[in-house]
DNA sequence: CGTCGTCGGGAAAGCGCTTTCCAGCTGATG
DNA sequence: CATCAGCTGGAAAGCGCTTTCCCGACGACG
C-alpha cells in the first residue's frame, strides 16, 4: 500500500546499544534454548526498551519458520452465523498465542481460493474454512490441491460444514437436524410443506433440504408435494422465497427455511403481507442464531453450537496429530418455539 | 506453533526450472517496473504453475518493505456492533488489496496494547482501533506512544469512537445522539429517567450518558433525579441494570441503555418480570444494531451507520495524507419505535 | 599440573525475496 | 564503420532475524 521507510529500531541497533552481538541480543529477548548471563540480559532488555524495539515479525518468520497466524475464510463477518464461528476460532487461536486473519468471500468460489492462496503465501500455521463448500467439481479439485500443498508444507487446516474434502472437518448434523425438524412438524400435523433453500451448489443447503425431504418422505408424504423455493442463502433470499410463496398462493402449512437469516427475511415479508405465524403458516429456521429466541413469535429452529464448532475447527487445524482427515460431528438439536404450531386452518380438499 | 519444514517451492526453484536468474523470475512474476521478454516470461510463469509456486509473503515483506495488511482491534467479533464495523473495515481493506487481522480484547486494556504491539511487529500498513477508548491516563499514554511509533515508521492508523488520541478518528455523535434521544423522551412527557451505563472508564459510555444528562438538565429536570445504573457494557450488564431497577422499585418511566445489547438484556429481564414495555416503562438503546428493528416491541434507539464508519476508519488509516489527525464525524439519528411511548401510568405524587 | 567438560559469548550462514548495478546485445546515428 | 543509446538478463547486496558452529575461559578432576 505504501512505502515504508524502515525507521524502526532493529535488533542490530539493540545489540550495538547494549554492546553485545546479534546472537546474544536475540537470545536475551526471546529466551531461546540458550541462557544469557543475567547482567548482559538486563542490559539488552533495557536497551530494547529504550529504543522502543519491536521485533520484525516477517524477519522472524523468515528466519525461524514459524508464524503463529491462522487464516479464516468465511462468507460475511456481519452474518451472526459466521461471527459466532469466528469468535470460536479467534478464541481458540488466542489460546495458542496465534492471531487470526479474516478473509470474507461473499460466497464467491474464486475469492475463497484466492484467500487460501494468500494464507499459504503468509505461511499461516492453520487455515480454517467456515461456511459450506460448493458443489462444483473444479472448485473442489482446486481447493483440494491448495489444501494439500498447504498441509504438505506443514500447515494445518480444517473446514466447518461439509466440503467433501479429505481434511479435518467439523460437521454439524445438518441432515439429521433437518430430518428431526421435519418429523416434529409432521407430528404436529403438518402435511404440506414449503422449503426455502439457498443455491443448491452449497453443500449445506443440499444436506439440509435432503434430510428434510427424506424424513418427510419416510412419513409417507409424497416428496413431490413439497414446494421448493430456490433463492439466495440470505435474508434477501428469504424475502424472495416468501414472496414466491404468496404469489403462488401456496397451501403449505409449514415453511422450512434452511437458515435463520432466510427465515428472518421470510418472516418480515409474511408479517407485512398480514400472514399470521404460526396460525396461517408455521415457519422454522436453522442454526439458532442468538436473535431467533428474541423475535415475536420466537422462531423455531435447529440449534448448533457455532462458537464451539469454531473452536473445534481451530483445534483440528492446529493439532499436528490431525494429519489424517479427522472429523468431529456436532449434534443439531430441534428447538420448537412459537413460530411453529399444529396447522389450524381448515383446508379445502 | 509448529515447525515448518519448508517443503514449498521457492523462487529459486522456479528460476532454475525455467533456466533464468532469480531477478528475472521475480520480475516476470511480479510485473515490476521492468519488462521481461514474452518468451522467458511465459516459461517462468509456466514453471511457477508446474511447481505450485506460492511466493513467501514474509520474504516479500522483508525484502520489499510492504505488507498489505491491516490490524483491527475490537472487543468481541460476535457483538453485532463490532461485526458491523469489522465488515466495513474488511470491505475497505479488500479494495486496497489488503487483508485484515483481527484481535479481540474483551475490553482489556492490556490486550489492546498487546495487539497493537503485535500489529506493529507485523509491520501492518494500518491499525484500526474499534470500540471506544479507556479513560485511563496510563493506557492513553502507552497507546499514544505505540501509535506514534507506528506512524513514525510509516504506518497509518485510525480509531472509531472517542479515544482522545491525536490520530485520525471516526467519531459518532454520541453526545448529540444521546441528547436528541433525551429531548425526544422529554417531549413525549417523560420526567423520571434511569440510565443503564457501562463502566464509566469507557469514553463512549461517558459521552452518551453525559449528552443524555445535559439535555435532560437543559429541559429543567434535576439531574440528580436521574437514576444511574452502573453495569457492564454487555447484555449481561443490561440484565443487571434491569434487576437493579426492579429491586429498587424505581419510578422511572423511561430507561435509556447506552447500547443496544444492554437494552436487549434489560428487555429480557423486564419481560420476564411482567413489566410492560412501553406501557410500564419506555426503553431505548443506542447503535441501531440490525435486530432492534425486529424485536417486539421494536426498540427505539439511535442509529449509527456502523459499516460506513468501519469503512471510513479504514480509509483514514490507509490514507497517507492523513498524517495530521483528521476527524470524521458521523451523525447519530434518533429512531423512535414501539419501545418508547408517552408515560401512561398515573403516578403517585 | 595438564586435560577435559561446560558454559557464555560471537561470527556467520542462511531464510526467500526485491532491487540496484552492471554487462552484453541490438539497432540507430554521424 | 565506429559510437552510443536503449534494452533485457544476471550477479549480488541486502531486508532483520534465528541458529549453528566455533572459541575462549573457567572449574573439576585424575
Amino acid at each position: 500500500m505504501r512505502i515504508r521507510p524502515s525507521g524502526q529500531a532493529t535488533l542490530a541497533d539493540v545489540a550495538r546499544a547494549a554492546g553485545v552481538s546479534l546472537a546474544t541480543a536475540s537470545r536475551a529477548l526471546n529466551g531461546g534454548a540458550r541462557v544469557v548471563g543475567p547482567d548482559l540480559r538486563e542490559r539488552i532488555v533495557e536497551a530494547a526498551r529504550r529504543l522502543h524495539y519491536v521485533p520484525n515479525a516477517h524477519a522472524q518468520a523468515l528466519a525461524g519458520g514459524t508464524t503463529a497466524t491462522v487464516g479464516l475464510v468465511l462468507h460475511d463477518i456481519s452474518d451472526p452465523y459466521f461471527s459466532a464461528i469466528a469468535r470460536g476460532v479467534i478464541a481458540g487461536a488466542a489460546e495458542h498465542g496465534a492471531l487470526v486473519t479474516v478473509g470474507t468471500t461473499f460466497r464467491s468460489m474464486e475469492r475463497e481460493l484466492e484467500f487460501v492462496r494468500t494464507f499459504r503465501a503468509q505461511r499461516a500455521d492453520a487455515i480454517v474454512l467456515a461456511g459450506s463448500g460448493f458443489e462444483d467439481a473444479d472448485y473442489r479439485a482446486a481447493m483440494h490441491d491448495e489444501l494439500d500443498l498447504h498441509r504438505r508444507a506443514g500447515g494445518g487446516c480444517a473446514v466447518v460444514s461439509e466440503h467433501d474434502l479429505p481434511v479435518p472437518a467439523v460437521l454439524p448434523d445438518n441432515r439429521e437436524g433437518a430430518a428431526d425438524l421435519a418429523r416434529a412438524l409432521v407430528e404436529a400435523g403438518h402435511r404440506r410443506f414449503a422449503v426455502a433453500g439457498g443455491p443448491s451448489c452449497l453443500t449445506t443447503v443440499r444436506h439440509r433440504i435432503g434430510g428434510f425431504l427424506d424424513a418427510v418422505a419416510a412419513c409417507g408424504i409424497p416428496v413431490d408435494d413439497v414446494e421448493l423455493l430456490d433463492h439466495p442463502f440470505s435474508e434477501e433470499g428469504g424475502r424472495a422465497a416468501a414472496h414466491e410463496l404468496l404469489d403462488r398462493r401456496s397451501r403449505a402449512t409449514a415453511l422450512f427455511c434452511v437458515s435463520d437469516v432466510m427465515a428472518l427475511g421470510a418472516l418480515d415479508v409474511l408479517a407485512a403481507a398480514g400472514v399470521a405465524v404460526p396460525d396461517d403458516v408455521s415457519v422454522a429456521g436453522f442454526n439458532d442464531v442468538p436473535l431467533m429466541r428474541r423475535l415475536v413469535p420466537a422462531v423455531s429452529t435447529v440449534r448448533l453450537d457455532l462458537e464451539a464448532m469454531g473452536r473445534c475447527a481451530m483445534e483440528l487445524a492446529s493439532d499436528p496429530a490431525t494429519a489424517d482427515a479427522r472429523t468431529v460431528r456436532f449434534p443439531a438439536e430441534v428447538v420448537l418455539r412459537d413460530s411453529t404450531a399444529p396447522p389450524v386452518r381448515q383446508e379445502a380438499p
